[in-house]
Parts: C-alpha cells; sequence; structure tokens
DNA sequence: CAGGCCGTGTGGTCAGACCACAGCATATGC
DNA sequence: GCATATGCTGTGGTCTGACCACACGGCCTG
C-alpha cells in the first residue's frame, strides 16, 4: 500500500476520498474511544505499530496523533517494556493548558494584559466559591495545603525571589484546586505558566523586594482568613488587590482596576 | 547521521546528552523564535527539510513537532508552491482550545459540570465587563455583531435546533469578542465546543422545543438590553439565569445555582 | 533457590522514497 | 504582441524500513 492508496484516486475512485489527513483519523479514532468509554485513564493505546496498521495508516501519521494527544496532557508515553511501558491515558490538563497559553502568548495570539485579567477573573471566583462554602459549614473549609505553602514562604530569607515566586503561584494553585474545578485549577496553572518569565522578569522594577514580598505574604494570610470567615465580599476584594497590587508595582499593568472582577 | 548520535552515547560523550526528545527540541526552537520576535504573525516557518538539517533532527521530528503546533492553533499548513504554501505563523487559540477541551472531557480529565460552571463565570465576567464599559459611554456600545445573531435566530421554523443552538453558541461568542478579552473569548469557545455533543443530547428532554427556544430567544434580548442600560448587576443575573435555567431543563445540571457566578 | 543473562516488544529516531499540489517561468499558439 | 498551454520546482503529506535504547520477564546457570 502507497501513499497513493490512502488518499484520493481521481479516476472512479473505487474507495470514496478521505479529506482527512492520515494522523486526523488516527485522533479522531481515540477520540471515539474516549468518548465511548472503551479507553480510560489508566488504560493502555495499542502499539505504535499495531494502531499503525489496524487503521491502514503510517506509523509516523500515527506519532503524529500520539504526539499531540501527549503535548495536551492526554497520554504519557515511556519506552521499554511492561506495565508501565507504551501510551497510557493519564488525562491531565494542566500540562497542555500551559503549553498552548504559554505559545499563544509568545505568538502574539494572547495579549499578556488579557492574560492577568483572565486570571482575576478566575482568581475571584475561586475565592468567593471557597468562602461561601467555607461559611456554609460550621468547622469552616480546610485549606491546610495553601497554608503549608504560605508557612513555606515565611522562612525569611532563606527564599529566593524564583522560589518565593513559585510557591505563590503554588499557592493560588491550591486553592484553584481546593474549589474542587478541574477547568478552572488547570486554567490558573495555564495562565500563571504562561507569563511566568514576564512575572520573574519584573522583580527588579519592585523598589524593595524585603517589602513586596513581606506585603505579599500578609496578603496571602489576610485572604485566608477571609475565606475561613466566610466573607467572600470580603475575600474576592483581598485577592482582586493582592494581583493587580502585584502587577501595578512591576509596571506590568497599567490599569490599577478591572471590573470584570467585581 | 544516526539516532545514536543525536542523543546520548555512554563512553565519554563529547557531545552532552540532550534529555529532551528531537521534536521537543524543534518545539522549544521555534517558541524560542516566537519569544525573540523573530518569527510573528504571518510569517513563514522554514521548509520541513531545512528546519530538520538545522536542527540536525529527522523530518518526521520536525513533522511532530509541527503537527503540535498546529493542533495549537500556531500554524497554518498548506502545501504547493507560492506565498500560501508551507507553515505559517496564524496564532489562532480558539482551535487549541477546542481540541484540548473536547479531548479532555471526552478523557474524563474534565467533568462536564466543572465545564459549565466555568462557563457560567466566565460569562458573568463578559457581561459584567460589557455593561460597564456601555454605561460609560453616553452613546453606549455597538453590541451590532451580536444582535445580529439574535436577528437571525428569529428566522421562527426556518432555523433547525442545531442551527438555533449553533447561533446561540455564536452569540456567546460574540459577546466575549466584544470584551475584547481574547483568551477569555478562546476560553468560552473551548468550553463551549467541548459539550456541544452534550447539549445537542439534551435536546429531547426538553417538554417543548418551540417554548424553550422561545424563551431563550427573548433571554438573550433582555441580556443584551441590561448591558445596553450598563447595569451590570442585572446583566450578570440574567446571563446566570439563562444558562442554568437551560442546563437544568435539560437535566443536564442538578444544582440551580452557582455561588460561583455572584 | 538465587542470581545473572538474553530474548522480545516497546517507543524514539532517522533516511529515503514517493505523491499531490500550487505557483511560476518558459514555450507555444494565435 | 498577447494569451494560452506546458513543464519545472519546491512544498507539505505519507509510507516504509531500518536502526537504537530501554525495560521487563522468563530462562538458564550457579
Amino acid at each position: 500500500m502507497t501513499a497513493v492508496d490512502a488518499r484520493a484516486v481521481s479516476p472512479a475512485s473505487a474507495a470514496p476520498i478521505d479529506p482527512r489527513r492520515a494522523w486526523q483519523v488516527v485522533l479522531q479514532h481515540i477520540e471515539a474511544d474516549l468518548l465511548a468509554g472503551r479507553l480510560v485513564p489508566g488504560d493502555h493505546l495499542p502499539a505504535e505499530r499495531t494502531l499503525a496498521s489496524e487503521l491502514g495508516v503510517g506509523r509516523s501519521s500515527v506519532r503524529e496523533a500520539l504526539r499531540v494527544l501527549e503535548v495536551l496532557g492526554l497520554i504519557r508515553t515511556q519506552t521499554g517494556s511492561g506495565p508501565q511501558s507504551g501510551a497510557i491515558i493519564v488525562a491531565r490538563p494542566s500540562g497542555g493548558m500551559s503549553s498552548l497559553m504559554r505559545l499563544q502568548v509568545a505568538a502574539q495570539g494572547f495579549d499578556v494584559r488579557d492574560v492577568v485579567k483572565t486570571r482575576l477573573v478566575l482568581e475571584a471566583a475561586v475565592v468567593t466559591e471557597l468562602a461561601e462554602a467555607s461559611g456554609a459549614r460550621v468547622d469552616g473549609l480546610d485549606l491546610g495545603p495553601a497554608v503549608e505553602l504560605l508557612d513555606a514562604m515565611d522562612a525569611d530569607g532563606r527564599v529566593s525571589e524564583a522560589e518565593f515566586l513559585a510557591l505563590d503561584a503554588a499557592f493560588h494553585l491550591a486553592l484553584a484546586e481546593l474549589s474542587g474545578n478541574a477547568v478552572i485549577a488547570s486554567m490558573m496553572a495555564g495562565l500563571r505558566n504562561s507569563i511566568e518569565s514576564y512575572v520573574l522578569a519584573g522583580v527588579p522594577n519592585l523598589p524593595s523586594w524585603a517589602e513586596t514580598s513581606g506585603r505579599l505574604r500578609h496578603e496571602h494570610r489576610s485572604i485566608v482568613d477571609a475565606i475561613e470567615t466566610g466573607d467572600a465580599e470580603l475575600a474576592r476584594g483581598r485577592v482582586r488587590a493582592h494581583i493587580t497590587g502585584y502587577y501595578t508595582e512591576t509596571n506590568f499593568i497599567s490599569a490599577p482596576a478591572d471590573p470584570l472582577t467585581r
């Protein structure tokens, strides 16, 4: 079988032409298996060579489709033999979201200011959700995972700027995960990831890192307090001030306030 | 040059081993070019064969990277010769966002309910933004592109259910685009796309399509009215009711209200 | 029975060969 | 002189076959 067979043959084509490219055939086949429940997280995909012969395409086309699935965070591949080898369904969205947003920012498809605005919207929604969930329970909500990160940031002087900002990102991500919404959590991870280099580049613009980091730590605590108190309005306001404050201080964003978060 | 040269050679490796896989080398190379501004939307990527020899990898590895970029919405490829052929930077995020979310939903990485919740959050943010932007101007805001879609939906009886829902999706997307935030707009496109099949599948659950579609059309108009009036609070409430109402009616979502949107 | 060895199947990569296609330069016709 | 037809050239799209490194698991050996 040669390439011409798999696609179109002008005169009286016995087999109907397939406008899809070979790798799309593979992708859609796997997607259909996922939708039908024939493939669930943890399952192995057939071997590349098997998939190729089953679908009547070349192995390279299969690999192009698998590469897409891998970048999108749907599969994990590993060489060798045994239970852990091959392509396994994992469904980890954050990696794909990060790649997508990072590249779109790089390609000027996304404006950095829009990324920040969007983060503001999602972050506000997250703390609102958490605060109301906390207020609805007599014993409050367990923000342990997030608070642990704050404790780590309190190791004053022993945390570099990059480490501090990484912990900061992890804290906000932890809040998103605590809200239980995987979609928002992965979006936040992607948004933050896509502008990470810009955030780091803004540090030298700060008048005093010690002062800023101290303020950030205090603001984090106050956000947690507002959530635990169940005061959604307060939590939303504080998280908005927290984020816009930092970006304004690093001359990153011009607009001090944003109506979207209200 | 064989595969072993490109990767590791155990004894006294003259060239340092590269833990990255070949396609990642290509991807990062292109990303670096984008970040440095050496590649901007509209530019052509080097030919696959050229890229391969320049980076010292095989053409198949280059193609795997290009495939990823294509699915992520960064490039567009075309065969033949001339100015329109080859791989061209386009930076259209919505396609990649749709693929990502659709596949993650299929692979159970995203819960459909979380998708709806997230859409609620973003949609509320969009109309809030629009209403405040409109209220700040004496002449209001031009919602023309969105209203045109509503007019198309008013061709009662001559619009199939699928067409109606497509117009519905386009309307909401138009609002997001009018807000000027490309990040949110592409997210909305992806979210909607990822649950499109579920939305269509829910139509038979409706007691009366005529009644429901009529209500939806009325709600759309009322949302537009609220935006043009500049009443953000009202617009937010209406859009929330609009979305939750439909999903509740199709037995799609159990929770009638969601605190995230308040 | 324990340890080491090797077969086997996996993904990772490359090289080379075609194909269809689109543009453009050239040649050919009027 | 102009318009049309022709073929060349370079592009992505695809397949095939060949290696490699690797990890497991059964087998053999001590």
